[in-house]
DNA sequence: GTAATTGCAAAAGATTTGCCCCATT
DNA sequence: AATGGGGCAAATCTTTTGCAATTAC
């Protein structure tokens, strides 16, 4: 395997994912990045985001609803919650009924590596208010 | 509110994801559609798509390792298994234990409108099978 | 007749990539 | 010094949008 290298970058990154509890866009770590490291690209964040995502210290997260990704410092398993009306996400426990569902059992299945869970709704900050 | 037209593109459409299992994707649908309709436009896919996912006929599914969006005709809640290696897309049954939990609950959670599951893994046709 | 909808093509976003230079090892 | 990684900008890919023409009602 080649070997990787430890930039200022990619340490910089990797130490915003792991502070922050916001789940931030590329765009975001990008902009909190250039606070330290004011000539930073865009395009390095992307790189070193993958990067980190493939070494398993980082995890992306995917909104339902279409946004742009969001990033997190991979730490124990757990679930997601999506408020509809603010964008935020939580962080939730995983329903640990899950782990004892043996989903190789189901037709067409083999092995499973992942159980991605999201939790849609509206939080606390956004109560039941429709947002336009 | 505005009044709705039952176009030919849009029958077609939902005809072709009411009828197929395999969750395709707007690009798929588009060249689907063709056959029928050789004008039709992605566009028109597209806009269709979103107004049938805004009506409730459709739903999206945007896979957790980043491809584009897929759709399927809605149904009965269900989970989803995401084969790593082929990318197929398989629906499986959503497992009654999350309906019992009150995520309400959790810190932070007002209302929950949707659950989504999603299962990582290998599938029967891929077995552990580790493809380049 | 009227307004929703289409087709086309351009635009917009998000993410990736080529290339050349610089910095880590 | 060797080469992984960075910066910049162009390229890609997916999805959205403006607009004039069309069509369902």
């Amino acid at each position: 395997m080649k070997k990787t290298r430890n930039t200022r970058q990619r340490g910089v990154i990797l130490d915003i994912l792991q502070e922050s509890c916001s789940h931030p866009t590329a765009e975001t770590v990008y902009r909190e990045a250039r606070r330290v490291l004011p000539n930073i690209s865009l395009g390095t964040v992307y790189r070193n985001l993958n990067f980190l995502r493939d070494q398993g210290a980082v995890r992306e997260i995917r909104p339902s609803d279409g946004g742009s990704s969001r990033f997190e410092g991979a730490h124990t398993p757990h679930a997601h919650f999506h408020c509809v009306h603010c964008n935020a996400l939580l962080d939730i426990p995983l329903p640990g009924t899950l782990g004892n569902i043996r989903f190789e059992e189901e037709e067409g299945i083999s092995a499973v590596s992942l159980i991605d869970l999201h939790v849609i709704g509206s939080c606390s900050g956004c109560e039941g208010g429709a947002a336009t």
